[in-house]
RNA sequence: GCCAGUAUAGCUCAGCGGUAGAGUAGGGGACUCAUAAGCCCUUGGUCGCAGGUUCGAAUCCUGCUACUGGCACCA
C-alpha cells in the first residue's frame, strides 16, 4: 500500500507560533499517528517558510542576516513541536539547499516549456512600504493614504507564470474531482472563486527590491515569489526530481495537505494544482486538501493588533500537552471555526479525561487488585457482558471510520461514549456487592475482566490524540494496545494476566488563581 | 456587490420531512470501587425573523436580519 503522506502548511518565520499553528500541527499529527497505528507507512511533512520580504525587513530592523533571523524564529516552532509531541518525519525549511535546487529545476523546466515569460508591469508603488499598490489600498476618496508615504508610478520587469492557460483545465478538474477539497462547501467556494481568477501569476521579485529568496536560475536579477517557492516544499522535501525521486514516486500523491481556510484561495486551490498541472502531473496525481477552520478567542478574532493572541507554549506549560491536544481536537468540528477558552479546556480535560476515562481506569484497577489480587479468573460471560463487549467492538469500528474520514472530534466522542458505558456498567454490576457474595464469584471475575478490556480499547483509541497518557494507562493495565492493523481481533485477557497499580493519569486541572489579585 | 458558511436548551454541539436531542452547567436521589470522581432521575428551547410548499417543516423553497470567510468594488 502507498505510504500515507500528510503535510501541513509551512509556517512563516516572521512571528512566533500562536494557537492556530499548534492546532494545525496537532491535527496532522493525530491523523499521522492514527495511520501508523493502522500499520501504514507514514510520511508526515511540516516545516517553515523562511523567505520573503517580511523576514528580510525584520532582520534588517534587528541588524542581523535574514538567515539568522529566520533560524531564530524557526527554533521557536521546533521547540513547540517538541513540547506538543508532533511526530513529523520530514522538516521542510525552505532555505535548505535541496529545496532551492528543486525550485530552480522546476523553474528551468517550466521556462523551457514556455510556461514562463518576462513582461513589464507598471503601477503605483510605495517607496516606504516597498510594494506595489492595488486599488484595494486606495482610501474612500480614491487616493492612497498617508501611511504609504510617497507613491510613484513605477515600471518593473518581472517573470510570469501562464496561470491563465490552466483556467479551463482547473474548472474541469474541480468538476471531475468533487472530493479535491474537504469539507465539501470549501470546494464549492473554490469552484466559484476560481472561475473569477484571471490573468497570469507574477512569480518573481527584482533583487533590488527583495534579495531574500531563491534566485531565478535563468535571470539572476530576480528571486522567486514566496508562494511559488513555498508550495513546492510539498514535493521537494518528499524527494521530487532529486536523489529521492524513487521515494517520491511511492509517496505521491499527498493524502492530505492540511491547511487553514485562509490559504485555500488562491494559493492551494488555484496556484498549486495549476503549478502541478504545468509540471506535468496527471489529474489522477493531484493531492487532496483538508481545510480546517480558525480559533477565535472569546468570540473575537485572534489578531496581533488587538493583542488577544493565545500563546501555545504558555498553555502547554500551564496545563500540559495532553489536555491541550485533547481540547483542540475535541472542541473543533473539522472544517468549522471554534472558540477558544481555558475554561472549556479544563472542562473537557477534567470531565471527559479525568472523571470519565481516568476514573474508570482507577476504580477498575483498584477493585481488581482488592478483590482478585490483580488477576481475574477466566469465566463464562453472561449475556449482558457479551452485549457490552459487542457494543465496545462497534465503538471501535465506528472510531476507525470516523478517523479515516478525519472526523477527529467525532472519534473522540465515540471514546467518551464507550467510557460512559463502562462507568455505567460498574454501577449496575456493583462489584463491591458481588465481592461479598460467594455465589457471585464468577460474575465478579467476568465484570472486572470486561471493564479492563473496555479501558484497553479506550486507551488504544486515544493513543493518536494523547500518546503519553494512553501509554501510561496501558502500562497500568499491563496490556499492549489492540493492534488496529488488518482484521481486528479483540482478544480476552491473556493467560496469567495480572494488572498493574492504579495512579491518576489525568490529575484535576484548575485555572491559575491570579485574576483576583488584579480585581 | 457577488459567492459561500453559520444561526437549535445558560454554554458546546447533534438532528436535516413524521410527537424537539446529547454532553456540560443548575436541581433532586440512591450508592461507596474510584481523581469529592461515577451512577440514576430531573429543570430548561415559540429550533434567528417573516412568508411559502406539504396531510405534516428545526429539516425543503423564497425574502430579511446578524455573524464568519473568500472574491470584487471603492474613478
Amino acid at each position: 500500500m502507498k505510504p500515507f503522506f500528510i503535510t501541513t502548511a509551512i509556517d512563516y518565520t516572521n512571528a512566533p507560533p500562536h494557537i492556530g499553528h499548534a492546532y494545525e500541527k496537532i491535527l496532522a499529527d493525530v491523523l499521522a499517528r492514527f495511520q501508523r497505528q493502522r500499520g501504514r507507512e507514514v510520511f508526515f511533512l511540516t516545516g517553515v517558510d523562511q523567505h520573503g520580504q517580511k523576514v528580510q525587513q525584520s532582520a534588517e530592523r534587528e541588524g542581523i542576516p535574514p538567515q539568522e533571523f529566520a533560524d531564530r524564529v524557526s527554533e521557536k516552532f521546533l521547540s513547540l513541536w517538541k513540547t506538543l509531541g508532533i511526530s513529523y518525519d520530514g522538516w521542510a525549511a525552505t532555505t535548505a539547499p535541496l529545496h532551492k535546487e528543486a525550485v530552480q529545476r522546476i523553474l528551468t523546466d517550466l521556462k523551457e516549456r514556455d510556461w514562463l515569460y518576462k513582461a513589464t508591469y507598471s503601477g503605483h508603488y510605495s517607496v516606504r512600504q516597498e510594494q506595489f499598490l492595488t486599488d484595494k489600498e486606495r482610501g474612500p476618496d480614491g487616493e492612497f493614504g498617508p501611511e504609504w508615504g510617497e507613491v510613484i508610478l513605477l515600471d518593473e520587469e518581472n517573470w510570469y507564470f501562464r496561470l491563465s492557460k490552466c483556467s479551463e483545465w482547473l474548472a474541469g478538474f474541480l468538476e471531475a474531482r468533487k472530493d479535491f477539497v474537504t469539507p465539501d462547501f470549501r470546494q464549492t467556494e473554490l469552484r466559484n472563486a476560481a472561475a473569477k481568477i484571471t490573468g497570469d501569476l507574477c512569480i518573481s521579485r527584482p533583487k533590488s527590491r527583495l534579495a531574500w529568496g531563491i534566485e531565478l536560475p535563468f535571470d539572476p536579477g530576480f528571486v522567486t515569489y514566496v508562494w511559488f517557492d513555498a508550495l513546492i516544499n510539498y514535493i521537494s522535501f518528499a524527494g521530487y526530481g532529486g536523489a529521492g525521486q524513487e521515494l517520491f514516486e511511492k509517496r505521491w500523491p499527498c493524502d492530505h495537505h492540511v491547511i487553514g481556510k485562509d490559504i485555500l484561495i488562491p494559493a492551494h486551490g488555484v496556484y498549486w494544482p495549476c503549478m502541478l498541472h504545468a509540471m506535468g502531473f496527471p489529474d489522477a496525481a493531484m493531492p487532496h486538501l483538508l481545510v480546517h477552520g480558525f480559533w477565535s478567542l472569546r468570540g473575537e478574532k485572534v489578531s496581533k493588533s488587538t493583542g488577544n493572541v493565545v500563546d501555545p507554549d504558555a498553555l502547554a506549560e500551564a496545563y500540559g500537552p495532553t489536555a491541550l491536544r485533547y481540547y483542540l481536537m475535541r472542541d473543533a468540528v473539522m472544517g468549522r471555526d471554534a472558540d477558544f477558552s481555558e475554561e472549556r479546556l479544563l472542562l473537557r480535560h477534567n470531565t471527559e479525561l479525568g472523571n470519565g476515562l481516568g476514573n474508570l481506569v482507577n476504580r477498575t484497577l483498584s477493585m481488581t487488585r482488592r478483590y482478585r489480587e490483580g488477576a481475574p479468573r477466566p469465566v463464562e460471560l453472561s449475556p449482558d457482558l457479551v452485549a457490552h463487549r459487542q457494543a465496545d467492538t462497534e465503538s471501535l469500528r465506528s472510531f476507525i471510520i470516523q478517523m479515516e474520514a478525519a472526523q477527529i472530534h467525532a472519534g473522540l466522542e465515540t471514546i467518551v461514549d464507550l467510557v460512559n458505558r463502562a462507568n455505567a456498567l460498574v454501577d449496575s454490576a456493583a462489584p463491591w456487592k458481588l465481592a461479598k457474595d460467594p455465589d457471585q464469584s464468577d460474575r465478579l471475575d467476568a465484570v472486572l475482566a470486561t471493564l479492563i478490556l473496555s479501558a484497553r480499547i479506550a486507551a488504544t483509541l486515544l493513543l493518536p490524540v494523547a500518546p503519553d497518557a494512553s501509554a501510561e494507562i496501558l502500562r497500568q493495565l499491563a496490556l499492549d494496545p489492540i493492534p488496529l492493523t488488518g482484521e481486528i481481533v479483540i482478544a480476552d485477557l491473556p493467560a496469567g494476566y495480572v494488572c498493574g497499580e492504579p495512579k491518576p493519569v489525568f490529575p484535576r486541572l484548575e485555572l491559575p488563581a491570579v485574576e483576583d489579585a488584579a480585581a
